[in-house]
RNA sequence: UCCGGUAUAGCUCAGUUGGUUAGAGCAACGGACUGUUAAUCCGUGUGUCCCUGGUUCGAGUCCAGGUACCGGAGCCA
């Protein structure tokens, strides 16, 4: 008998096959019995009709219970009554484990209840959703940069030092001496890319802010490109053509599961390149004709990005912020001191910044007076500061954080849901 | 870390001005039903009322402290 998935039943209509999975739910109606069978792949509805299969069988549809593992023989047919147009009329059923007392019912659950049972909840059809988008976000990616000669290369998790000297790190002992968990992979990067020309790393930062919020997670993962000779113009344009991708290849792939989540995907299908830029300083204006009271010099907070991505259907590219708020490797822009040649892309719909990145200063004079500036230990950047002396050029990268392009993407309330074991303030199980 | 809220059955919740025996729906279990889509109908069981202390004749209910969680802010992707 050949095994198939049930993604595949529609090229095996009026075939026997078996199917290999577990039971979602059942219903019963006398002398017919109606099995949902998932198997990871897709949900298939499973006919056993007594007179036909005989009581034995029967009797043991009977004892089935949620989430026992299965598996079932019998022929496919179609059937335009129910969802997927297949179902498969059972003729022989083993056993291997019937389960007890599924915590999880098809009814209502709280949030807090749901994360207790996490490795339980991704069984169900939105988790299973959410994860097949994310994981079609992260291919999409990394076909994006592979296919335009980048180079992925992983950069370390345990570092010695706070990468940009401002965010909480996680310490560990490592031998007896201080390591922390990589915030991100930036600093390598640039080091990558003088010998690879374009690289990228993927991987997880940690952030050990005490943030609860929505767009918060102490663990999540992040895909850092960067590229030798480019500039910030260049940058945005890697990230506008990347996101625009990742949405291209989730409205073609993915429908099904948009259609699950119940997403508006006509707001995705206007996700295409160019999106609009506008400066730091224009932002300022803006949000003081919206009614806010901001002064030029401070960063954004959660309710001002979210007044500027709301003026706008596509994700808008924030530029050219305060020197004073951002990381000392950014580059000043030639044209004013006052600022660097950053960006950040915030997302539609509310989700805040999916995207940061900037132009690197390349310069080792000005590079040294910025370590010295933010009282860096120079002895640990030594290293980076030779890319300024050995073959110094002009570069630009970015960081784009996962969850949150998956949440924006589902259209989720919260990141927590994006990822398969969030890591929280509140949340270190299981 | 700050502000606000919540904690009662396996789950989601109700519980009146403090009153004696703490409730519902769902799940689970037993039964009926030949096409169900969270099927329907009949029947059955279920409690450390978050913890500690206090006020009171009497506390699920009021007070204090603690714990856990939720929402928001700050910080950030």
């Amino acid at each position: 008998m050949k095994k198939i998935l049930i993604k595949n039943v529609k090229n095996y209509i009026n075939k026997d096959v078996r199917l290999d999975g577990w039971v979602y739910n059942k219903r019963s109606s006398g002398k017919i019995g109606f099995l949902m069978l998932r198997d990871g792949t897709g949900i298939l509805q499973g006919i056993f009709f007594k007179p036909e299969i005989g009581e034995k069988l029967f009797t043991e549809f009977k004892t089935l219970t949620q989430e026992s593992s299965i598996s079932v023989e019998g022929i496919i047919t179609s059937n335009e009554k129910v969802d997927g147009g297949c179902e498969i009329q059972v003729k022989n059923l083993i056993i291997h484990n019937i389960s007890k007392d599924y915590p999880i019912t098809p009814k209502e659950h709280g949030t807090d209840f749901l994360m207790n049972n996490r490795h339980l909840w991704l069984r169900s059809k939105r988790q299973h959703s959410i994860m097949k988008i994310r994981h079609e976000i992260i291919k999409a990616t990394r076909d994006f940069f592979d296919g335009n000669d980048f180079t992925l290369i992983d950069t370390p998790i345990f570092t010695p030092n706070a990468c940009e000297g401002t965010t909480t790190l996680f310490a560990t002992d490592y031998f007896g001496e201080n390591a922390y968990l990589s915030q991100s992979g930036q600093l390598y990067n640039e080091a990558n890319a003088m010998a690879f020309g374009r690289v990228y790393t993927f991987g997880p930062t940690f952030r050990a802010e005490k943030s609860k919020t929505r767009r918060h997670l102490t663990e999540f993962w992040m895909v850092e490109p960067e590229l030798a000779y480019c500039d910030l113009n260049e940058d945005m344009q890697w990230g506008e053509k990347l996101l625009e991708f990742i949405v291209e290849r989730v409205l073609s792939n993915r429908q099904l599961e948009l259609k699950i989540l119940g997403r508006d995907t006509s707001k995705l299908e206007k996700i295409k390149a160019p999106f609009p830029k506008i400066s730091y300083s224009e932002c300022v204006e803006m949000l003081n004709d919206g009614g806010f009271n901001f002064e030029w010099g401070g960063d954004f907070g959660s309710p001002e990005e979210t007044f500027i991505s709301e003026q706008y259907d596509k994700p808008v590219i924030v530029h050219r912020f305060p020197t004073q708020i951002k990381a000392f490797y950014m580059k000043r822009d030639p044209e004013n001191e006052k600022v660097v040649l950053g960006m950040d892309f915030l997302a539609p719909e509310g989700y805040g910044e999916i995207i940061g990145g900037s132009e690197r200063e390349s310069d080792l004079e000005v590079l040294l007076e910025r370590v010295k500036h933010e009282k860096l230990p120079r002895d640990e950047f030594e290293w980076y500061l030779d890319l300024r002396k050995y073959g110094s050029v002009q570069h630009a990268g970015f960081g784009m954080g996962i969850e949150r392009v998956v949440a924006w993407i589902c259209k989720l309330p919260h990141v927590r849901e994006t990822i398969p074991y969030p890591r929280m303030l509140q949340r270190l199980r299981p």
